[in-house]
RNA sequence: CGGAGCGUAGCGCAGCCUGGUAGCGCACUUGCUUCGGGAGCAAGGGGUCGGAGGUUCAAAUCCUCUCGCUCCGACCA
């Protein structure tokens, strides 16, 4: 009785449970290429309705979006000191444009040799920079405020499907400024858009906050996140927002004429998200049965499973699953009527999978009682058992649109009592931090729920940073971020003893 | 790139120690019977056992190399 429609649970195994669920919700496998990914059409799906949602608000907030190439010139990378140490070890060069046969073997061509390599862009700073120069010539062009949809590459050492690729897909906002309080703020506007997007969109509670200097973007003065609270209880980083005050303007020349004349450095900004967020919904909504989809990215919010029976009657089911669709649809809800010729039973448990938000089942006795039969994805079980309920078929429809709202907004408050429930603030000092996550030494594998710790800080910065970055990461420990919403911070320093000047979030992370 | 483990049908696995050229469950195909629900019976399809080389009359099994995956470490907006 307790068959779950996974063989892995999370409990179990919690690594091979995400693998699991990426595979049997058909969301992506692995390519050919070491590294990357096929996103598979329900996978697309959900990164279509994060595209559109994300969008508009991009878009609300008064970016445009435009388009810069795939390679960028070597010697554009190599224009911010900071910027090249952050990305050289991670980069993919073409060096040639041509290849030849030899023998029936294809090799590179030496006399199709580029004079300059090319590398294929890990973020676009440096050739949307060199636009930004071109573009800008006076303070009334700021200030310029850009966004482009795209895939970069990151040869990372060790990849995950959507958790970390080495081609992803992400979306990344540029932007420039007249002052730094403008660059700041908009700074600021784009992390609070990427908190509210991943709170009431992907249903993801997350934190807010600043990262601490060793965690920031190669180049920026300011780098800002949102953290969201995995079921293992690690953090993952689901966005980032950056101000990257003069550096990349000061290496590209990106300056204007100022209302007296005189010319001026900009202040530019960058934020990005990207296809991880996928990642960060599995792992936070998923559960043993497979995925669960918010309803406002589910590619499909209800699906319809006809009873089949390869009968004539078939005929009479389809078409009330028909009307039922048309009706719901009339509500702007993404309906699919299931009529492929494969077991019900068979579809109804790949819906389950797949995390539909709502899964209907019409039998013949559904369609002359005018009734709908359907499962919730979010509640499918009480204890073991499968809970199906039953609802004539107009207060089925017309409370439709708030069936899909109470399942957004449920999977919402399970996923944020976790994180709210999750954060421990009582840590007074180095000792009590590793003992918090050290008592299961030994026995890494599916240990017990640890969730982050909130703790007071000095801010050190500089070697004394490090020192202390060392000693986290001998408890496989990092600092995500200090929250925007800090609360009363009190006590000294856990690690320097010092007086305190804000919190810091500690978590194990991806 | 270092340590550990693993690659046998789409998925999960057995077989390997004690070589004799492949098996189980689910899924898939066909038929019959079932049918408010992850059905039963029967008959099928699908694998050069990750790849290459070696030992041997004979290799999934033993040896060497290699590739990939997972975990740990290093690395990582």
């Amino acid at each position: 009785m307790s068959k779950r429609a996974l063989t892995v649970t999370r409990q179990d195994n919690f690594p091979e449970w995400y693998q699991a669920v990426v595979r049997e919700a058909d969301m992506a496998e692995t390519s050919p290429v070491r590294g990357c990914m096929i996103i598979k059409p329900w996978g697309w799906g959900v990164w279509e309705r994060i595209q559109a949602e994300l969008d508009q608000r991009i878009k609300d907030t008064g970016h445009e979006n435009c388009y810069f190439p795939l390679f960028i010139p070597m010697s554009f990378i190599a224009k911010e000191a900071e910027h090249v140490e952050g990305f050289a070890k991670e980069m993919a060069v073409v060096t040639h444009h041509r290849l030849k046969n030899e023998g029936g073997k294809l090799v590179l061509d030496p006399d199709a040799k580029l004079d300059e390599p090319l590398i294929v862009r890990p973020t676009s700073e440096t050739i949307i920079g060199d636009a930004f120069q071109r573009w800008i010539k006076s303070y009334r062009d700021l200030p310029l405020l850009i966004n482009q949809w795209a895939n970069v590459v990151r040869w990372e050492m060790r990849t995950r499907l959507f958790l970390r690729t080495a081609e992803f897909l992400w979306q990344e906002g540029h932007t420039a400024h007249a002052d730094q309080a403008d660059a700041m703020a908009e700074t600021r506007k784009m992390l609070e858009v990427y908190r509210e997007f991943s709170e009431s969109v992907l249903a993801m509670p997350v934190i807010a906050g600043e990262k601490p200097a060793n965690e920031r973007f190669p180049g920026a003065d300011n780098t800002f996140s949102i953290e969201a609270m995995m079921q293992d209880g690690k953090a993952l980083q689901a966005g980032t927002s950056h101000y990257l005050g003069t550096h990349f303007a000061e290496a590209q020349n990106i300056q204007f004429q100022n209302a007296q004349g005189q010319l001026t450095l900009c202040h530019t900004t960058s934020w990005g998200v990207s296809t991880r967020l996928i990642g960060g919904v599995i792992m936070t909504h998923g559960d043993d049965d497979g995925l669960r989809l918010p309803p406002k990215i589910a590619p499909r919010q209800i699906v319809i499973v006809p009873m089949l029976r390869d009968k004539p009657e078939d005929a009479e089911l389809i078409a009330y699953c028909g009307t039922l669709e048309n009706d719901l649809k009339a509500f702007g809800i993404r309906v699919l009527v299931d009529v492929k010729p494969t077991k019900s039973a068979e579809k109804r448990w790949s819906w389950v999978r797949r995390g539909a938000p709502v899964i209907v089942e019409i039998g013949g006795r559904d369609a002359t009682g005018n009734n709908v039969t359907f499962m919730r994805r979010d509640r499918l079980r009480d204890g073991d058992k499968v809970v199906s309920h039953t609802k004539p078929r107009a207060a089925f429809i017309a409370e439709a649109p708030a069936l899909l709202a109470e399942i957004q907004a449920s999977l919402f408050a399970e996923a944020k009592a976790r994180l709210d429930g999750n954060i421990t603030r009582e840590i007074k000092n180095f000792d009590e931090l590793s003992a918090h996550f050290g008592a299961t030494e030994g026995d890494d594998e599916a240990g017990p729920f640890k969730g982050w710790v909130l703790v007071p800080w000095s801010e050190p910065e500089g070697e004394r940073l490090e020192a202390i970055v060392d000693r986290l990461k001998a408890l496989k420990l990092t600092i995500r971020n200090a929250p925007l919403e800090q609360g009363k911070v009190e006590g000294s320093c856990v690690f320097t003893g010092m007086a305190a000047t804000s919190n810091i979030l500690i978590a194990r992370a991806y």
